[in-house]
DNA sequence: AGAATTAAGGACAAGCATATCGGTTTTTTA
DNA sequence: TAAAAAACCGATATGCTTGTCCTTAATTCT
């Protein structure tokens, strides 16, 4: 896989946060309740991305957390690299930590095209794209209101992207 | 990563096989000495892969492991499909094992191409080409005889590709 | 036939990712 | 001020991957 349960639980999050008003904390419990992931093991996570700077996190009652960056501007990457650490792509699939010029990989070349690839896509979608395309889906399915935003409200300014 | 350090380790082993002159047997001992690979353990990762036809293998004196199919016509995604499995690459970013009508996923679809990219290198990247490409670098540092394939022999039929 | 050598295979240990539990601190609300 | 609620934090459990060890079976060579 191109990261971890812990990155993917991360991401899920994440979208879940895009869809809450800003200003507003929603709590680990619930979030873990919704997108069926483990509390405590999400909670762990979420603390450490708070620490990192990706969060930010409220105690008490009304706490919470709530996404410290606009959800356009949160990347898959940044939140893998949070997570996971970026190491496993410099490393080289031919196995040596390094391709040194004495220790060649027949590998390399070609992995590092691959890697930039998959680099790219996660540095290129955003936590806004992922949220948006959810929320198209489960308009289609009848799940949501219908062209309104998950906000209580009532009537149809319509707001694009 | 992309695949398993079991799956990297069968690659490696797979590339020294391919320079082995056909009909004769490597020991894993000796591969893996070579490789800079646990030893019993890559023994294990061949053993396996002999089971499963990769390999052909042979007790006692003279005996090791040698390819079942020509450098040319094994690809990386048959050996990580041996070693790994490629459930992972089917199962949905999004955490659903998968992407049905009724649990829609933000990622689905994005990931659904980069998956397929990924697959494609898989695929698309033969033995042969890994173990040509290592040649290549060690004949432009020396380590090689320069011109000419590792077999014992001395005089310079060139061959291309 | 016997000794040496190699793969085959089972048991086990170590390390890491994943998951759970309980107590502590901070904040809000009554 | 007390109680409740939430993040915070440490300890522990569990499962999988990686790695080691030892015995057995098959083959070759003397």
């Amino acid at each position: 896989m191109i990261y971890s349960r812990s990155a993917e639980y991360a991401i899920r999050a994440f979208v879940h946060l895009a869809s809450v008003p800003p200003g507003k904390f929603a709590m680990a419990k619930q979030i873990a309740g919704e997108a069926d992931i483990p509390a405590h093991f999400l909670a762990k996570i979420l603390q450490q991305l708070a620490r990192k700077g990706l969060l930010r996190s409220s105690k008490g009652p009304t706490g919470g957390f709530t996404l410290a960056i606009a959800p356009r501007d949160i990347s898959l990457c940044q939140i893998v690299d949070a997570v996971d650490g970026l190491s496993d792509y410099k490393r080289c699939l031919g196995g040596r930590t390094e391709c040194r010029d004495d220790a060649p990989c027949g590998l390399h070349d070609s992995w590092k095209r691959m890697r930039s690839s998959i680099i790219d896509y996660l540095e290129g979608t955003s936590i806004l794209v992922v949220a948006n395309s959810l929320e198209q889906k489960r308009r289609a399915l009848g799940q949501l209101p219908a062209q309104e935003a998950p906000a209580p409200r009532k009537n149809g300014s319509r707001k694009k992207q």
